[in-house]
DNA sequence: CCCCAAATTGTCATGCTGTGACACATGTCG
DNA sequence: CGACATGTGTCACAGCATGACAATTTGGGG
């Protein structure tokens, strides 16, 4: 117990066929939601299809939403990836804007290891399924607090003495609220999560009133990577 | 059917034993919440202290949740209020702040119908509770289109063209997510929710990197209500 | 006063989520 | 092969939430 060196000890085969098993119920899962609908698909359902019982599903997910919750944080971690990855000489706001525009971008596209497909279908479940609505945004929240500690590195401010970092971090988050939530509406018709999260933050950089406070350095340009 | 001429057409009586079971239920929630913690209350519990049948609170309450989210309903409501009653002449930013300010404020305080106790029984629980915590977040998430509306009305814009009326909206919704979140850590000690949620919109307006980008006209004072 | 109609509640039944306990079998390693 | 660990199935159970129906209470008239 004390000398623990591997992180994955168990030999190949075992673990292998976990994360089989662990696919099949992903895949399972997700084909019955875009059939069914999330509320109307059983965990049973789910189980049977991969023919394990359902005391096995919960071995694997937390929770029904977790399936989906999986691949939230999957882009989550490409976004912190993707913002240590960002120049210091950017300002805070840019640099968010542009790790959050890259992995949507990858999302869409199925660029590093993400499904398009699977993707949209998020998408849809999202704005169907109360219940999936609200445990992504609840992850999100909770998973805000590792955006606040890199932008506090990135910042070098201490995230238990300033507010800044904290901010920022909220800032993302709600970038990516306002997105989904504007995609729902007329003005988001036939436009990409990435295009329009771009527009969110630059009006979060342009302000509301007018011209008023049209930032002066930082009107970057939404970046090609 | 047609003629619906009252609101509460009942007579008095029943409204008035309908509300106070209601009252009830809640108060008995929220003791037994304090005590066991929300997790560990059953509704079973909840209801036998007030001698009702746990079918009886789902007919008051949608979930165990909504019991908490009826305040949250309040104060939000109260928001709004204040919101429109904030003079035009205020930048949309500072007609936030000063509306998120005033609510907190009255919360804090036992303005209103406000009970303060109650408030940071809530506040206790939102920390402790993440069921609570998270069916107000997306509680929270599905009620900013309200303020969206009231904003874009304020804007003179339509909200299903233009995306500024979604993005002020939803920075109203993370500052009371950030001033939250903040509040359980050192910075927030001792201070009140009031207090950070008005230093959260000032971080807001004044940007991060450095003072490069501090605005010009609206740096308004805290408001004094 | 008494009966009718409407609304409220209790009871019962049911489905689904999620967890603990325990036995079984399957893979792993010496 | 034999000892051990790990994953799985089964069973049992608690809690949330909802539908259906009967019983009760309440309010309004005749």
């Amino acid at each position: 117990m004390v000398g623990d060196s591997c992180t994955a000890p168990a030999s190949g085969r075992r673990e292998r066929k976990k994360q089989r098993t662990r696919e099949a119920l992903i895949d399972a899962a997700f084909r019955l939601f875009g059939e069914k609908g999330f509320e109307a698909t059983t965990v049973e359902e789910i189980a049977d299809e991969v023919d394990v019982s359902s005391r096995t599903f919960f071995r694997y997910f937390a929770s029904k939403e977790d399936v989906v919750l999986t691949f939230q944080d999957e882009q989550f971690a490409t976004m912190l990836e993707s913002l240590v990855t960002r120049p210091k000489s950017e300002p805070v706001m840019t640099a968010l804007r542009n790790a959050a525009v890259a992995v949507l971008r990858a999302c869409e596209d199925g660029e590093y290891g993400f499904d398009p497909e699977r993707f949209s279908c998020i998408q849809e479940l999202m704005e169907h399924s109360p219940a999936v609505f609200g445990s992504s945004v609840e992850h999100g929240q909770k998973k805000q607090v590792e955006i606040t500690r890199v932008l506090a590195a990135r910042m070098g401010l201490d995230p238990a003495a300033d507010l800044r970092p904290h901010v920022a971090a909220g800032l993302a988050t709600c970038a990516f609220h306002c997105a989904f939530e504007v995609l729902g509406t007329r003005i988001g018709e036939g436009k990409r999560l990435s295009e329009v999260i771009d527009e969110v933050f630059a009006v979060m950089e342009e302000g509301f009133d007018g011209l008023e406070a049209a930032s002066p350095g930082s009107a970057a340009p939404p970046a090609t990577t």
